[in-house]
DNA sequence: TCCATATAAATCGTATCCGATTAAATCGCA
DNA sequence: TGCGATTTAATCGGATACGATTTATATGGA
C-alpha cells in the first residue's frame, strides 16, 4: 500500500463516508507523515536531554557513528549517516570546537579529513544520553522488530531513489 | 527496548564480540536513528516529484492537512502537522504567494489566521503525488501496520515529553 | 612529464524546525 | 468599565538538510 493512500485495495476504508471530499487522502494514511512527525517527536524528547549537554540529536548521533570507528574520512562518516559533506563539515566544526574529535587531513591523501573522538566525546557517548527514552517509545518486545523493519523501509527507498547500495 | 540499545535483556547481540569497544551502542540499533534516517530517505525520494510541482516536502503535507477542512486557524492546522507557527507561517505565506491557498483574518477573532486551500491547490492534492512512492516502500501488505505502528510510536514519544494527549 | 579527468571537502543559497520574544486582540474579573 | 492576564500569529536567531558550485589534491594515459 501506498506512502500516500490511493490503494487499490481499499485497505479498511475508514469511516467509509467520513471523507469523500479527500478521497481518502487523510494525513493520518501517509506512511511518510507517520515517519516525518515520528522523527519531529524524538527530536523533542531528546531535546530536554541534550540540552544539558550542549549538543543537538545530529551532534549527538553524529558521535555515535564515530564511536564506532577510529580514524573516519567524512564520507565513510557520511555513508553511515546519509549526510554528505556539505552538512557535515559544519557539525564536525563545531563538535571539534568544543573538544568532542579531532579533526585532520590524511597525510597519504590530502583530499580526505580523517576525524576521531576525544576522550571527551567517548565519554559522552558512553553515557548513552538516550537509554531514558526506552520506555517512552511504549514498543516493549516489538522494539527491535519496529527498528528493523524502519531501517529496511529506508534502505529499499533510497535503493528504489537511484542511491543503490554499494555506490552504484 | 531502547531508543538507544542499552537493553537490559540483551535482544539477540549481534556479532558479540564485534563491537566490545561500543558496548553494543551502534548506530544501526537506535530507532531514532531509523526514524531519522527514513525521513530523510522519503525527502529523497519526494523530491524528484514535488520538484516538478515546485513544492517542497512539507509545504506538500501542508496542502494535504488543508484538503482535510477548510477554513482552518494556523493553530489547528498546525495541531495536525506537530508544528506551530513559527514553522508554518513562512511556509503558508510562500504557498499563498504562489496561488496554492488563500489566509485572511477570522472577523469573528482578529488574532486568528484561516487558511484554506483554492482550486489549484486541491488540483495538486487530488493528482496524488506520493502514490508513486507506494512499491518504493517494499512493505506490501505490511504497509498500513508499519504506518499505524510508527503513528503510534510518535503519539508514545510526544506523551512522555509533555504535549498529551487534549492540549493538557 | 603533463594535463584532463576524477575525487573529497568545503562553501553558498534556500527551506525547514524550534526556542524565545514580540505584537495584536480577547478575556476575566474586580 | 477598565486593565492585567491570556491567547494567537508573527518575527528573530541558531542549527540542520541539500542542490550546486568551488577548491584542492590525486590519478591516468598520451
Amino acid at each position: 500500500m501506498p506512502t500516500s493512500p490511493t490503494a487499490k485495495g481499499a485497505q479498511a476504508a475508514q469511516s467509509s463516508a467520513a471523507q469523500a471530499e479527500t478521497g481518502g487522502r487523510k494525513l493520518s494514511n501517509f506512511l511518510c507523515f507517520a515517519v516525518y512527525s515520528a522523527n519531529l517527536a524524538f527530536g523533542r524528547a531528546y531535546k530536554p536531554i541534550l540540552d544539558k549537554l550542549g549538543l543537538t540529536y545530529t551532534q549527538y548521533v553524529t558521535m555515535v557513528a564515530l564511536s564506532e570507528e577510529d580514524e573516519q574520512t567524512v564520507g565513510a562518516l557520511g555513508e553511515k549517516l546519509f549526510l554528505e559533506s556539505n552538512t557535515l563539515t559544519p557539525i564536525l566544526k563545531k563538535l571539534e570546537a568544543e573538544g568532542y574529535l579531532q579533526r585532520r587531513r590524511d597525510p597519504a591523501d590530502e583530499r580526505q579529513v580523517r576525524v576521531t573522538l576525544t576522550q571527551a566525546g567517548h565519554r559522552v557517548v558512553e553515557m548513552d544520553p538516550g537509554a531514558a527514552l526506552t520506555d517512552a517509545t511504549g514498543l516493549g518486545d516489538d522494539f527491535p522488530v519496529v527498528q528493523q523493519t524502519v531501517a529496511t523501509l529506508r534502505d529499499n527507498l533510497l535503493r528504489a531513489t537511484q542511491g543503490g547500495s554499494g555506490k552504484v
